[in-house]
Formats: structure tokens, C-alpha cells, sequence
DNA sequence: AAAACAATCACGGAATTCCGTGATTTTTAG
DNA sequence: CTAAAAATCACGGAATTCCGTGATTGTTTT
């Protein structure tokens, strides 16, 4: 099957690189159009006006994630490929990625040549990582902690993470709440039995580095 | 003054970014070289090797940051004209880059083509700011808060710093870097200090979200 | 209905952070 | 050469985090 008149559509809240790399793809001699939005919300919408092979998502993007667009897109459009672009390598980011329909993971530090390489297996019906991410992806098929690193927090949790990394103590958090101290604390060391942390900087870094406030 | 034959040099981890936006510049009529570094080190080697007239350089770099080497570079050799490239719009760290030596400072999420405008502006002897930057700077001239803003953080300070991200404790920092527990504690003291923050979280904060390290 | 999960609470002790206050020695820059 | 800035160290006490261990009560899910 040959790859020809493909539209593409790149979303990136840094304007600089996915205007680059939309230069780049237009002179590829397989690529018809490539689109290029800064959020989420023009994505969506530009989707209502025309139709797209494959859109390349920044992972981390303020208001709406890659992710979320990621799970919309992939539900709305069937045959739509979906290349995640993210400067983290970490598996459980690619793991989340995947699960909400991503078919390829491009790392920022990767070549750039790579792009090409990716889109052309993804529309293989294939899927192309970052040689760094394929590598961490077999490491986690044989390794027993990534399998408990299938990390599920619940709502409460999530509620007491969000105060802590305002800098709250574990008193002006059971205020805050109405619940006993003990109770807030259990959460935070469950918090960090989940997430594999030993102290709340290390909370405080998985909550940021996954932007989940 | 006519501008041509211009030597560019582009230093970025993020390898998709600089050699897509070496390729935009590669196109324009003034460029006569694009050469692409994804580190400090790499760039310092190949000043010796060629003479260039314009830096561009990520401020956010692992090992050496942009702004060190902005410092180095700028020391070195007198007509070299330097931009900064970030994603953070923080004056602290514009006025940090412009104390190194920086010439101009863009953002990742403006317009590609305002690199162009940069150049010629930096080459002409003049300074170029993305627009959001130009406004906080002018503000920050008549805003009192802002001065007060002007931290630094020294050397020894930022090393602490990266450590204590990295979930070490004041103990053993101490024992990594041979000094007394208490001078850890007074560094993370004027740290806390100097980043207006109370606890450890906020430090971390601090340091995650201009992605110091 | 039983198992699994979520949310709640308790206690005690070790470890660590936080805070104020003050001081000496290098190092750097004018 | 001298200020200024940076890095070093000290002490003591209050506050907070960290850790293990265990338990109760709802709420889903199968």
C-alpha cells in the first residue's frame, strides 16, 4: 500500500515547534496539508471542518491534556492515527497514552527525522516509540514493580494531593476536610505506596510532572 | 545594512525543536549555515571549530544550562549576539539571561517567524523580547512587587536545590557534598527565603515549574 | 451475599523539617 | 585593597512528616 495524500494535523501549545515541524512535513512528498492548532479546542473544531489521517499531540498542553483530546479524537473518528509528542519518557505517561488510543509516542529529544518513520508505521496500521520508550516498554513486560505501577488514585486521594501540593500541613488539611489528622495521613502514605515515593517531594514531583492540578 | 550570510548556531535538548527550526532557517535568504547542538558541551566544541554570528540557545538544559553557557559564550567572543529560547515567561529569568549576556528572549509558544525578526533585530544591535516578555518587563520597571522578585540563587544554593528535588534529605545532601548538616539547613533556609515559599513543597515547586533541573 | 475497595480513625515513636539568631571564612567584583 | 556576596557552621526547640500496625464502616462489583 502505498502512503500518498496524507493530511495531517499538529496540536502544540508551543506554536515555534509545531510550526517547524509542519514546515518540515509539508515538503515530504507524501503530505497534502498539515494543520497546526495551539489548543485542544481549535483542534476539535478544525476537525468539524475537515478530515485528518493522523494528528501529532503535545502530551502536556494547558486546559485540555493530549491525553483527553487523545481519548475524544479516537472516539469520534475511527480510522484517525494518533502520535503522542511529549518531552517525558516515563512509562506510565506512554502506558496512559496508549490506553487512550495513542499509536505512536514521539520523544522531543528524538531526531527529527523520526516523525516521518512514525507516521509512516502508523498508518501501516503499526505503532512507532521513541527507541528510549520501546526500550522501557519491554523493560516493564518482565518487571514486576511496573505492573504495580498501575497506579489508580481515588477521588479522596486526589482531593488531599491537591492540598498538599498548595503547601498545606496535614493539620490545615484535616481542617479543611473535616477529618481526623490520622485519616489525612493514611492518605498521604497511601498516596505514597501508590506512587512509589518515600517523602512528599516526591508526591509533589509526580503530581507537577504529570500535571494533574 | 545589509544582512547576509549569516552562521547560525542552535542549541536544544529538545532535538525535534532545534532541527526543525533549522530547517526554517536553513530557507531564508540570510542564512548561510545552521549548525544544531543538543548540549553545552557539543556547543563550546564546535565555537572552536567555526566562528558564528548568532546563538540561539534553550535556556532549560540538562548538565549545562543556556543561561551558564549564555555566560561562557558571550565572555568568550565579543560580536557573538545570543537569543534565548524557553518556555517560561518568568522576568526572573529573563533578567537572569540578560545579566549572562542575552541579547534576546523568545518563547516557545510564539510565532516562528518571529526568530527571523530576532536575528535581524539582534544583528542590528538591538534587543528582541516576545511580545508577552516586552510587556512584563515594562511593567515590572514600574511594579515595586517585582523588584523585590529578584532573587538569585547561587551556585551552591541551586546545587542544594537539585538535590533536594531529588527526595534527599538535609542529612544526606550533607554527607553528599562534605558539609555540615546545619549549612544544608541555612542554604534550604535562604532558599525558602529567597523563593517566598514555607515548606520543602513549595521549594520543589519553585523548581519544577521553571524547570530549574 | 461475599469480596474488594474506599474512606475513616488511632497510637506511639523515630526522623526530619522548620525557625530564629548569630557568627566565621572564603571568594568575587569594583 | 576593600566592600559585598557566598559558603560555611552552631544550637535548641517547636512543628511536622514518616512509619508500622491495625481496625471500623460504608459502597461497589461480581
Amino acid at each position: 500500500m502505498e502512503i500518498k495524500n496524507i493530511k495531517l494535523l499538529i496540536c502544540d501549545d508551543h506554536t515555534m515547534l509545531s510550526q517547524a515541524i509542519a514546515g518540515f512535513l509539508k515538503d515530504q512528498s507524501f503530505v497534502e496539508k498539515v494543520f497546526v492548532c495551539t489548543n485542544a479546542k481549535d483542534t476539535i473544531e478544525e476537525f468539524k471542518k475537515d478530515k485528518y489521517d493522523v494528528v501529532i499531540l503535545d502530551v502536556n498542553m494547558p486546559e485540555m491534556s493530549g491525553i483527553e483530546l487523545s481519548k475524544f479524537l479516537s472516539n469520534e473518528y475511527e480510522n484517525l492515527k494518533i502520535i503522542m509528542l511529549s518531552m517525558r519518557s516515563d512509562i506510565l505517561t506512554v502506558k496512559e497514552c496508549i490506553r487512550n488510543g495513542a499509536h505512536g509516542y514521539l520523544l522531543k529529544n528524538a531526531d527529527l527525522t523520526e516523525i516521518i518513520e512514525a507516521i509512516k508505521r502508523v498508518l501501516a496500521g503499526k505503532s512507532y516509540f521513541s527507541k528510549q520508550i520501546s526500550e522501557s516498554l519491554l523493560d516493564s513486560q518482565y518487571n514486576f514493580s511496573s505492573l504495580k505501577d498501575d497506579i489508580f488514585i481515588t477521588p479522596r486521594e486526589r482531593e488531599i494531593l491537591s492540598l498538599v501540593i498548595t503547601e498545606k500541613s496535614t493539620k490545615q488539611i484535616s481542617e479543611a476536610l473535616n477529618i481526623s489528622e490520622n485519616t489525612v495521613e493514611t492518605h498521604r502514605k497511601n498516596l505514597m505506596k501508590k506512587t512509589n515515593t518515600k517523602t512528599t517531594v516526591g508526591l509533589v514531583k509526580y503530581a507537577i510532572e504529570r500535571s494533574l492540578f
